[in-house]
DNA sequence: ACATTGACCTGAGAGC
DNA sequence: TGCTCTCAGGTCAATG
């Protein structure tokens, strides 16, 4: 679930419940999560402080604390933040716990561990030490970048969107719904696309970012010309009703739909 | 430079 | 019902 969209959603949630209460403690059911810290120096850092922002950069959540220190988290492939007022319906899985002096708790759920917790002092430092590309849905993110990143390179249009040194906050499934607004083979080869068709995915990327996030993010509401309703074993194009094609690229699965679909333009 | 593979984790669903 | 196998939205390192 976390790409761009759903990190989006998780950081608004965080900033609509969790802000300006004490912190009483925390607590780390899963110390193999957390990045270069350690469960009691992290819980000394934040107890007594309080949350007072939440942002984002691709895939990643910053929690700045009152002290000026930063939460992260990243979610792999199934975390999420969730917000209690009291923990009678105890979540199944938390590597995590936030416990405010309110009583409510702030939980990291997580089926798989396979995201990241970690304590930073700048978020932007951060970010250029991870060498993450610009965000995908930020200004900062132009068809001037998409087409100098391209330019001479072999790789798959569909590598290129996942590379988060590239462009961050793009997953699978949206790479996929991308490239099929954008009429692209995820196969396509980025450095034999002509500008006007670079411009168009910058554009399509923009589009499909902001329309996700209004719809909340939540696959079922996304628009019926979409793929990612259908995007799955014997769905069907849209647009012209062929079965989708099924593909491994880039090391990932891929669904796209082969008539509408061009290596080349 | 790029693609591919496996590792890291664990649950869900399919097939037997 | 229960077992085994495969797959899943992420990232990273090693290999070819």
């Amino acid at each position: 679930m976390p790409e761009l969209p759903d990190v989006e959603m998780i950081r608004r949630y965080v900033q609509a419940t969790a802000l300006h209460q004490p912190i009483r403690g925390v607590e780390v059911l899963a110390p193999t999560m957390l990045e270069g810290i350690t469960p009691s120096r992290l819980g000394r850092r934040l107890k007594g402080q309080s949350i007072e922002a939440a942002e984002r950069y691709g895939k990643y959540v910053f929690v700045g604390l009152s002290n000026g220190w930063w939460l992260v988290f990243h979610f792999g492939m199934t975390g999420d933040l969730r917000y209690f007022k009291d923990l009678s319906h105890h979540p199944s899985y938390e590597p995590f716990l936030i416990h405010f002096s309110s009583g409510s708790h702030l939980v990291y759920v997580s089926r798989r561990k396979l995201g990241m917790i970690a304590l930073i002092e700048e978020p932007l430092a951060f970010v250029k030490w991870k060498r993450l590309g610009p965000d995908a849905w930020e200004s900062e993110f132009t068809a001037t970048h998409l087409r100098q990143w391209c330019e001479g390179k072999l790789r798959s249009l569909k590598s290129a969107l996942l590379d988060q040194h590239f462009i961050a906050g793009i997953g699978n499934l949206y790479a996929d719904e991308i490239l099929f607004q954008a009429h692209l083979h995820p196969q396509a080869h980025v450095g034999q696309l002509r500008t006007g068709t670079l411009e168009n995915v910058q554009k399509t990327i923009k589009r499909v970012m902001k329309i996700a996030i209004d719809r909340r993010a939540d696959p079922a509401h996304m628009p019926r010309s979409w793929l990612l309703p259908v995007r799955g074993p014997g769905g069907h194009c849209p647009a012209c009703r062929h079965t989708l094609s099924r593909a491994t690229i880039s090391g990932r699965t891929t669904y796209f739909c082969s008539t509408c679909q061009r290596k080349t333009t």
